[in-house]
DNA sequence: CTGAAAGCGCTTACAG
DNA sequence: CTGAAAGCGCTTACAG
């Protein structure tokens, strides 16, 4: 219940003017010829009696909120949770907060939340979008807002943005399957035309084409329970009994994709090996532990905030756009191993 | 980059005065004896030009941010990201926007971000929180901020909170295990001593002293690797052999739990029986579905924003705090039936 | 019903 | 180096 402190009452007290107060609080001093002496005497007073500016009063004033939108497909999938928290630590690290939402892939949802941000006017925006969010997003880049799109970008939009190489990705990935010899090798992948899963999918593609095989693929509609997401990959892979091997290009597609062998009696990599893209915790416990494609989680992060705050500080935007793609990693684990051969024929 | 309206400009353009339109925004016009089709003319013509008030300005001036300040343990843990989706759209229904962070149990980490909420002045706060944070939020509530815990309480602290009776809750568990005929019952729990976890592994504690069996309890920590965690649990079943059934406090040791077991090779519920407080929709997927005890995620939802409403309009805080105590719902699947017995002896 | 004006708590030229 | 003052864009008594 005590009194807030204003700025005018600690320039009260030390018997000088608030621009001071103000000007060494925003670390202006020198800049203005403040006195070391005075400098120091105004900063020790403030944090003697706590005071702290009124972040509505600055914003308002300034123009600036010092906050950062990120947008995010899904805050409970473990891939937009580790990258929110790293974007959150190094955004923190100059000055920058963050406020999050998830879209669940549903455009209006996500319109909203880009309004709810702008009407928080935040100073900046991360987003990995839907469909659909195109004229938003020029819209959003020809207002000058600092902005960078990750994971996947929007067709015939403009923008600074990070992703990862995933076609080669997955290039490396099936290369490794066929490799191990395999040559029957199915791709679960998701309905939408994302543009990073139309890559993900092309370096399948190419890599089978180099060895004249056929694809076999199965989108997957999320619209819908998580056990009939089950059933149809169930069902796919019981209509393609000589499957010997399967990438799988996100990690809930690859989690639901291991119940789906589970429930129809596939042993892994026994009877099917399994790759996924990008990674997840359960993969590295599971009994026989996952390959995957592992993302630059750190990485991406990092050069999220660089492009964001380049942008925020120089506002140099005649350089044009920064396209960014990440060279992810293939992490070689027991589930794409093909185990030795029973026969001890010679 | 075209250039915002102002409430000023809509005033202007209308000829009437910048008080009317800021009246009849604000919902005040019956109120203030503003006439109807004045009203009408204001609303029309803010819609077509799209005019939207300076939410800094607004809140600067009146003090409110209509924002509330949410707190979750793990927001990639799908107990806490259920909860905030349904705070977050409950609240959005009564014009409150919600800004959330994880704790990640890290006390320090606590204090920041509850001082962040303070110089971004949100309206309320919502918390599950780390223990270490008793006197922050005793100060909080002094300051007469609306404030509600939930999940779990502060030993001495008194506020509002919603919070689940996880007594009842896992002494029903136990004794829907004991019913099956298990009479060598497990409890895997967290080393902490959260309040949410001192009564599950209370309720549990009495079904066993009622049919005065003996405790048998493995204290996880969880500032370790995941693997490291079920190496513990791994370990901890292998020096108990006689263990016919266990009980997990939390939807992750759930999961922990089931690797562990996995990877020791004993099979649910052939070999153990396995019941975890806290759904998940891995266990539903689960080869033997998983038996939990269900929270009432809904109502936890409902009752928060309802406790948090009342105190943000009515402000009667002399009727004292609100603790209310919602029912879980023991789900039983598969995991904790006890098999037909294998013997075909008469 | 309406207009003029103060004020929320800052920042920032501008003049000294 | 410093002080007085305008202004960010609203809301809200207060007079009329």
């Amino acid at each position: 219940m005590k009194k807030r402190i204003l700025i005018h009452d600690i320039a009260k007290h030390l018997d000088v003017s608030i621009a001071t107060v103000s000007l060494v609080l925003n670390g202006r001093a020198k800049e203005k010829r403040i006195s070391d002496v005075l400098a120091e005497k105004v900063l020790n007073y403030v944090k003697e009696v706590g005071y702290k500016p009124n972040q509505l009063a600055k914003s308002l004033r300034s123009g600036k909120t010092h906050v950062l939108g990120l947008v995010v497909e899904d805050i409970a999938n473990p891939f937009f949770a580790s990258v929110a928290r790293l974007i959150e630590r190094k955004a923190l690290e100059h000055g920058y907060h963050i406020i999050y939402c998830s879209t669940n892939r549903d455009p209006a949802k996500t319109k909203d939340i880009l309004t709810m941000f702008e009407e928080r006017h935040v100073d900046g925006y991360v987003l990995a979008l839907p469909e659909g969010l195109e004229s938003e997003v020029s819209a959003l880049v020809r207002s000058g807002k600092p902005l960078v799109l990750f994971d996947r970008v929007l067709s015939g939009v403009s923008a600074n943005a990070v992703v990862v190489d995933g076609a080669t990705g997955m290039y490396e990935a099936t290369q490794h399957l066929l490799a191990q010899g395999y040559k029957s090798i199915a791709l679960i992948t998701i309905q939408h035309g994302q543009t990073q899963m139309i890559t993900r999918r092309q370096g399948y593609a190419q890599a089978l084409r180099e060895h004249t095989l056929p694809e076999m693929v199965d989108e997957i509609v999320l619209q819908q329970e998580p056990a009939q997401i089950i059933s149809q990959m169930a069902a796919f892979f019981q209509a393609h009994p000589h499957c010997e091997a399967v990438l799988f290009t996100t990690n809930y597609l690859g989690l639901y994709g291991l119940e789906a062998l589970n429930q129809i009696g596939w042993s892994v990599p026994k009877r099917i090996a399994v790759v996924s893209f990008d990674d997840n915790a359960l993969f590295r416990l599971y009994s026989s532990p996952i390959t995957v494609v592992a993302q630059p989680l750190e990485a991406m992060a990092e050069e999220i905030v660089k492009v964001l705050l380049t942008a925020l500080q120089g506002g140099k935007q005649t350089n044009g756009m920064m396209l960014l793609q990440l060279t992810p990693k293939l992490l070689i684990r027991q589930s794409s191993i093909r185990p030795a051969s029973p026969t001890r024929a010679k």
